[in-house]
RNA sequence: GCUGCUAUAGCUCAGCGGUAGAGCACCUCCUUGGUAAGGAGGAGGUCCUGGGUUCAAGUCCCAGUAGCAGCUCCA
């Protein structure tokens, strides 16, 4: 007896494949349109026999699952054609992942882009073929030697390994006569994959560690259809004009040179917006008790060995010579000093300039002084990744009671600035490591506090459990931009490390030294990255509260640029950012300038607007607005520019 | 840091062994034009840097630097 998604049930005989049961019992449009099958919810194949009672439900290519599915069934005939074309080639694995697939071969020559090309072609010639994709199950030993006679060493390891975990058989797809071995499922046959584009070509190391060979991996890509895939890399292509690597250096936002790798120019465009998002967080954690501080930026070595960083993180660190030291000292020995890469350890610093009471607490230092990490030189780009860079960074020191109620605070204060920009987040809690300080004990109370924020504000969360910084829990927080793409902002971390490490103490209610705890938090993360995230997420049109340039003059002819000049002044009078286009074009080119620029008004000036003292405002996605008195212009500009927080 | 790719005018790119090109931007002049490009003229390049091959090198080879696609890393 099977059971239906829609809950009837048919009959079958026992032995009948999945596919031979769709088409007899449900209809050959079905079985003709089937991909996959979950059978108790166990993803098979369609030649599956059914030999017991079961929930049956079909996944048909209308299906994302199935995608995926198909997307994996090409990741094999690449590597089928790939051994054809170039032999002595090994196989490594090559899974489906988000939006394609890869596959991961050791070769000694990499592939170059001709030889994608190559690829391309001959697994969608491949695919023609319409080969059928047969499963087996062959014993472990079997499959050994196998692989072994195949001269496919990484398989052989993966095989081993899987059987030292005490699996008995494997599951080997065989399409024409290219063998794998996989879990499944694979869809029907070749012919049914749709079409293959390849995408690049990058090293990869085996088993995903520095220290194993590099492999070849493929990137690529299928879809049931062409029309799907062109849809695909239209997409790819408007992602790339979001780039804020693209719109930055376009729209006058920052500018990278060669001579400071990693280390962003602030052009005068960017420079506002950067100054307008840090004055907003300044008001806010202003208002909620935060005390702004600044640090130095260069530190004697003495305090990375107090924090920990000397000995755990120097790789990070820009160490800087002093040139009193002894010559004749290592280099490494006459570095006494490292620029800072984290503002953690000067804010315990300040904290221990004086003796703390529990009435003090939570005690919360602010901080956007710059910080400089010597991040590896494959790992750098754009803003997203930098080696000097500013955070809303904040230290607070507290009484282990008073933590849920500080999270909670730091939560709102998210939702604040969040929401300001419609990004929406989420959470990611992270649990205690395998190599931790402190007792059990103290991790469940810090699991606990964190886990009693998140279930109070209601925030959706994940679990990562394992992945907590080795002195206490931490919660990661990822926001979605408006391309639905998921980046990772700020962590907060409870921290029982450093108040031991710096002796930080408090006199308590009962006249008694106590340890506080400390949360490392930051809002936006790093300015850097965040200018990143919202010049990508708004494609560069800045709401009119951030916009660089809020408002363009544009006059008709030049016989108005007097009053022009006076709606100008007037409105920069008022504290907002007005430009006058001087140029001598016609209206629609400077319309067209402005709204390349991205301006979010243009403000239209000729006869009319002359005689009624008024403007007429054009905004950025082409509304034209009637003439109105500039007075009333203005009051509803400023409203609109005023910041949300 | 590792693998591969790339580097020509401010930007986007063409050229590919024989004394440097286009479009846009820029400058000058003309044009005073009502909602996404008015016209004409002009200026601008140690073809990333350093070596090598060659009678001859943006053009081929090697190294360095930077960027890009990934991998590793990411408090």
């Amino acid at each position: 007896m099977v059971t239906l998604p829609d809950g009837s049930q048919k009959q079958a005989a026992a032995g009948t494949s999945i596919f031979d049961f769709v088409k007899a019992s449900i209809g050959p449009g079905l079985a003709k349109a089937a991909f996959f099958a979950k059978l108790d919810g166990e993803p098979v194949d369609l030649t599956r026999t059914i030999d017991r009672d079961s929930k049956l439900e079909i996944v048909t290519t209308k299906n994302e699952e199935a995608l995926e599915v198909a997307r994996h069934d090409a990741a094999h005939v690449m590597a089928s054609v790939v051994q054809k074309l170039y032999p002595g080639t090994q196989v490594t694995i090559g899974p489906s992942i988000e939006d394609g697939f890869y596959y991961d071969f050791a070769r000694e020559t990499p592939f170059t882009p001709e030889d994608l090309e190559k690829i391309e072609a001959a697994t969608n010639a491949a695919i023609a073929e319409d080969m059928p994709f047969e499963r087996s199950e062959v014993s472990m030993d079997d499959a050994i030697a196998m692989f072994e006679g195949m001269g496919e060493t990484y398989k052989v390891e993966i095989v081993k390994d899987i059987a030292a975990r005490g699996a008995k058989t494997l599951t080997l797809y065989r399409h024409g006569d290219w063998v794998d071995f996989c879990l499944g499922p694979h869809g029907p046959s070749t012919g049914r994959i749709g079409i293959v584009k390849l995408l690049s070509v990058a090293g990869a190391y085996w088993r995903g560690d520095s220290n194993n060979a590099m492999l070849q991996r493929i990137y690529g890509t299928a879809f049931f259809d062409k029309k799907a895939l062109e849809a695909h890399l239209h997409k790819l292509e408007e992602v790339k004009k979001r780039d804020h690597r693209r719109l930055g250096p376009a729209l006058g936002l920052f500018a990278f040179h060669e001579f400071a790798p990693g280390a962003p120019f602030w052009l005068p465009n960017g420079v506002t917006v950067y100054n307008v998002l840090e004055d907003a967080m300044r008001r806010l954690v202003n208002k909620n008790g935060y005390l702004e501080v600044k640090t130095p930026l260069l530190f004697n070595k003495r305090l990375w060995e107090t924090s920990g960083h000397w000995g755990k993180y120097r790789e990070n660190m820009f160490l800087v010579v002093d040139s009193e030291s002894d010559e004749k000292l290592s280099l490494e020995d006459r570095c006494s000093f490292s620029l800072k890469p984290m503002n953690c350890p000067s804010h315990h610093l300040i904290y221990r300039m004086q003796k703390r009471s529990y009435r003090e607490l939570p005690l919360r230092y602010y901080t956007t002084d710059a910080l400089h990490r010597n991040e590896a030189s494959g790992s750098l780009g754009g803003l997203t990744r930098v080696r000097q860079f500013e955070q809303d960074d904040s230290h607070i020191y507290l009484m282990e009671s008073q933590v849920t109620a500080e999270v909670l605070r730091i939560f709102e204060l998210m939702k604040i600035a969040y929401g300001a920009f419609g990004l929406e987040f989420e959470a990611t809690f992270s649990t205690r490591p395998e190599q931790r300080i402190g007792d059990d004990a103290m991790w469940d109370r810090a699991e606990g506090l964190l886990k009693q924020a998140l279930d109070e504000m209601g925030l959706k969360y994940g679990l990562n459990p394992g992945d907590g910084a080795f002195y206490g829990p931490k919660i990661d927080m990822l926001v979605t931009d408006s391309l639905g793409r998921k980046w990772q902002t700020c962590t907060i971390q409870l921290d029982y490390a450093a108040p031991e490490r710096f002796d930080l103490t408090y006199q308590g209610e009962d006249n008694t030294l106590h340890r506080p705890v400390v949360i490392h938090r930051a809002i936006y993360g790093s300015f850097e990255r965040f200018m990143a995230i919202l010049t990508e997420h708004y494609a560069g049109a800045f709401p009119t509260w951030l916009a660089p340039v809020q408002a363009r003059v544009l006059c008709v002819s030049d016989r108005f640029n007097e009053w022009g000049h006076t709606v100008a002044q007037q409105l920069q009078g008022m504290g907002l950012r007005v430009e006058f286009d001087e140029s001598s074009e016609k209206l629609g080119a400077k319309i067209r300038q402005a709204q390349l620029d991205k301006i979010p008004y243009a403000l239209v000036i000729g006869d009319k607007e002359v005689q009624a003292k008024g403007v007429t405002p054009r905004r950025r996605g082409g509304e034209d607005l009637s003439l109105m008195p500039l007075e009333q212009f203005a009051a509803q500009f400023a409203a609109e520019a005023k910041p949300p927080f």
